[in-house]
DNA sequence: AAGTATACCTAATATTTTTATGTATACGAT
DNA sequence: ATCGTATACATAAAAATATTAGGTATACTT
């Protein structure tokens, strides 16, 4: 069971955030296959949790929809709202920041953060 | 509800055998502490969480309990069996990898990892 | 006497993901 | 022609994990 192509839960949704302020739009399908790309295969989203994730930021506002049939396939694009763009700034800084975080608590060497008095 | 305090999740379990490789044994509530002081309060780990946590760690042999009274308060310390060395090891080069795709997807201007063929 | 810090714990709920399906089109190989 | 693979969407049951909100108790300071 040593599931180790797994993206950090509570990631996915900053994840997908992320790749639309790259890239104006993107669909489902597709974003799963950037994911593989920029990671060598080393990580993969499962559909089973993106297409919910993507519903739901759909359903918060922060992304909108337009559907469209290519080589006889319906794709159905997603790109960030003008609150989406807002919530990815902010999100995608707190996940970096966590990170951070992460990687101090796994290094040691690394000293602890100075509280800021 | 911007929560920016929270550990990634998944990654609590990781932690706790992190920081028992360091030292030899802990109990719940310095794990606590010692999370908070090496992020400067920036996280922190929520009892609820951590106190399950730990009992699954124990269920799953990879932690062994004493319990021992200091200062009249009963404290259980846990440390890390044999079996949770070798887990610990694993999981933390594991959750390593994964921060460092995780960096890879939000940091934009690195390359995507070459796939080992 | 009250409040804070220390120290353990659990139960209900919420969130998110995995696993397992289901539908359907396009294309190359047998 | 049919089979497998890739493309492309989706959901539902179950598992995993965390949050929220409690509960108990001791020690120390105000």
């Amino acid at each position: 069971m040593s599931n180790n192509q797994q993206l950090l839960k509570g990631s996915l949704s900053v994840i997908i955030l992320k790749l639309l302020e790259e890239q104006e739009r993107m669909y489902g399908y597709e974003i799963t296959q950037k994911v593989k790309a920029l990671t060598a295969g080393e990580m993969s989203i499962t559909e089973g949790a993106l297409y919910p994730a993507l519903h739901k930021l759909e359903a918060e506002g922060l992304l909108t929809t337009e559907t469209q049939v290519v080589e006889g396939r319906a794709r159905k694009y997603y790109s960030l709202t003008k609150d989406g763009h807002t919530e990815a700034v902010s999100r995608i800084s707190e996940l970096g920041a966590m990170l951070e975080n992460l990687q101090r608590l796994l290094n040691r060497g690394l000293d602890p953060l100075k509280p800021a008095i």
